[in-house]
DNA sequence: AGCACATAGTGCGTATGCTCAGCATATGCG
DNA sequence: CGCATATGCTGAGCATACGCACTATGTGCT
């Protein structure tokens, strides 16, 4: 019961505290025409060294294939992606990060890091570990 | 070096447990016609015991004042809000559940408080009191 | 009273995310 | 080979969430 209360509370300071950091880190990538969905996007892209298929994409990005079309569309209009029509497989595209792209990424993969690092400055090793497992032990009871 | 890669894993955790927990929660509230966003909603109307301003709603639920438009357009739309003229400002409205509101909230807030206390049935008091804290010095990093 | 300024709510536009339906194409099996 | 079935992607449509701009109205100051 009081329990019971206590874990509302909880879980709404996890909303709140992924919502805070959420905005931590597009507000900082916005400037640069950057944005957490579109920069894990191109962090796929980056990643894989190769042109991706769109399916692959949105499985490593964990986002729907639809979601993956949206995003894929808009880093397409701003020229940082490509698509190609796959050699083989003419029902797919391949996807691959422009120059522009490249160097988008590379800012954006920066200014994350950097935003990611200041908003968990206060937390020694020993204190992500601990958040890690408390979080995992969450998930696991989330199927 | 290592600690920043560390950082960029655990804050993907975070991420992905919200998401979870959230799609937990979503799943469970849908059978009901009710939303985590619905159900925040009408659980301000029901803690204020009075019809609420649509402002004062937007700012108990922690959402933008159009955000609480669309919401609140939705739940009229499905009989279980209200929207009365303010009687002194012309300029607000008053917004109320109705009986099948009433009904509705009950027995979304019953499922939620189930589905919350399942997610984090793994976690004792001290647990609970600990990730608190941690998900805290995080907020206190992220303005 | 009259004007400047603030506040309340929403139209319009955008981003992210989903599901479902549908078309085009591959693939596997008889 | 031909047909059933699976896969790849996107159109259509919805939900949540935001900001900006606008209208209507309230308020305070001279």
């Amino acid at each position: 019961m009081a329990v019971q209360g206590s874990s509302d509370i909880l879980i709404d300071e996890l909303y709140e505290t992924t919502y805070r950091l959420r905005q931590f880190v597009e507000t900082r990538l916005r400037e640069k025409g950057a944005s957490v969905a579109r920069l894990r996007a191109m962090r796929m892209l980056a990643q894989a060294r190769k042109p991706l298929r769109m399916r692959d994409l949105s499985e490593m990005a964990g986002i729907a294939a639809r979601t993956a079309t949206t995003i894929v569309d808009s880093l397409e209009r701003d020229g940082l992606v490509e698509r190609v029509r796959h050699p083989q497989d003419r029902r797919a595209f391949l996807v691959r990060l422009t120059e522009e792209g490249l160097r988008c990424h590379r800012e954006a993969e920066e200014i994350d890091r950097l935003a990611l690092a200041e908003a968990t400055a206060a937390l020694d090793a020993d204190d992500r570990a601990h958040l890690r497992a408390l979080l995992g032990r969450i998930r696991d009871h989330t199927v």
